[in-house]
DNA sequence: CTTCCACAGGAAGGTCTGGCGG
DNA sequence: CCGCCAGACCTTCCTGTGGAAG
């Protein structure tokens, strides 16, 4: 019996009926043929590239707008239409298209320009080796022998470090000769400018743009859209997207964040084998979500961080079996960690930054730290544990510092019933 | 009403790291 | 390469305080 399940579970998996028909609709990646309720930004950005068309420089913009606003995805979406309006009327236009999260270094900046305009695998820029000035008059060199309108696009810019790289690119066109070059800079930093050389900030902004965030109704127009597209019909209750367009508006209007929402929901639905989407995935998927930023957060803690994070988990227990209710004070987190700390040979901190450091843990909704009075008996935090402290005691368990006291129990702990 | 617990949390200063200009 | 400075991280010392107990 048990081998007959255990045979061809992937042929299994592959058979069971999914909700997704293309799930890769659903990530935040995917960029859809029509963005809802994105027409003004669209026609905005159009208006300001289309210059190129006529061969012409269009103004440098920068974009402004929150996360999951639709900046990239509208972007994108214009460039799209550029090329292809390009290659109709016989214009010659380039679109690059770099994020600066991960391309954050001049010469990586300059290196993956100059390489978009290469065919030849022999000719490309090395990672690393040449010096960045050469890389730059080669860039120019390509760039005018290609000629032609190239838009760039520098998505998450304040995520580039120094300020020579947008220095020598607000001012490439000083050094092309006939080819133009204009730049789309993209940020969720509204101050972003204001860290920036004056010069720099005037040229990258000749114009500026500000993408709202969604509200609930247009973040159902949107869920709506993919859902047609990435799920098998009726695979939905009617209540779910406006209950996730709801949530996610919540939150700043963020539509990255309600379509993850709604594909972790539809993902939990799946694997529980259940034929349709109901409210009750999508408060899951709610508390999994916190959960996994949780325990994300957890898992890049600063050690002694996570040595004051296990001590209120080990009193929080101490407490329970204790019989008297959660309640944990900085006092008794205070003498657990000293005690941990003696058992991994580490030296403590102060009761002072102990302190600190437990309100860093509430401010990053780890815990719950209220200060409250108990009267004659002092005034101190009231800390208590955010629901999933199993999982967190989990995580904590993987760091090396901790491996050695599987096995520890809290010292003085023979208690007066 | 006063007392007084068990801390909160401000102020100031020490130490260490890492970047930066000379 | 060195000295300088900013900022992160801690410590020491301090005054302040809500409210149950007396």
């Amino acid at each position: 019996m048990k081998n007959a399940v255990h045979s061809d579970i992937f042929g299994r998996l592959l058979k069971s009926k999914g909700l997704f028909v293309d799930r890769e609709a659903m990530r935040p990646t995917y960029t859809p043929g029509i963005l809802p309720h994105r027409d003004d930004e669209i026609n905005d950005i159009a208006s300001v590239m289309v210059p190129a068309l006529r061969g012409e420089t269009p103004s440098n913009i920068l974009i402004y707008g929150k996360t999951g606003t639709g900046k990239t995805a509208v972007t994108k979406f214009v460039g799209k239409q550029l090329l292809k309006k390009g290659k109709e009327t016989g214009k010659h236009v380039n679109f690059i298209y770099i994020n600066c999260e991960i391309v954050d270094t001049q010469y990586r900046i300059l290196q993956n320009i100059a390489n978009h305009f290469i065919n030849d695998w022999s000719e490309r820029i090395p990672f690393t080796g040449w010096p960045t000035d050469e890389v730059y008059t080669r860039l120019i060199r390509m760039i005018d022998k290609n000629g032609g309108v190239t838009v760039i696009i520098l998505d998450e810019v304040d995520k580039i470090k120094g300020d020579e790289s947008l220095y020598s690119l607000s001012r490439i066109n000083n050094d092309l000769e006939k080819a133009k070059v204009s730049i789309v800079g993209i940020s969720n930093d509204l101050k972003f400018t204001e860290f920036l050389d004056p010069r720099v900030r005037s040229s990258l902004g000749e114009e500026n743009m500000i993408f709202p965030p969604y509200d609930a109704g247009e973040l159902q127009d949107i869920l709506k859209q993919r859902v047609e597209i990435a799920l098998k019909p009726d695979s939905i209750d009617e209540d779910v997207i406006p209950l996730c367009s709801a949530l996610a508006a919540q939150e700043h209007g963020d539509a990255r964040r309600a379509l993850d929402l709604l594909r972790i929901s539809a993902e939990l639905a799946e694997r529980s084998e259940t034929p349709r989407i109901s409210r009750r995935f999508v408060r899951l998927a709610q508390n999994k979500i916190e959960i996994d930023r949780i325990l994300e957060v957890v898992r890049t803690l600063p050690a002694q961080s996570k040595t004051i994070l296990l001590a209120i988990l080990l009193q929080e227990k101490q407490n329970k079996k204790a019989g008297s209710a959660g309640a944990i004070t900085t006092g008794e987190v205070y003498e657990v960690y000293k005690n941990l700390c003696k058992k991994t040979r580490t030296n403590s901190l102060t009761q002072r930054r102990v302190a600190d450091l437990i309100s860093e843990l509430d401010m990053l909704g780890i815990i719950t730290a209220r200060v409250i009075s108990k009267g004659r008996y002092g005034r101190t935090r009231d800390i208590n544990i955010s629901s999933s402290s199993d999982e967190i005691m989990a995580v904590l368990k993987e760091d090396d510092a901790f491996k050695e006291l599987s096995n520890y129990k809290i010292r003085g702990q023979t208690r007066i019933i």
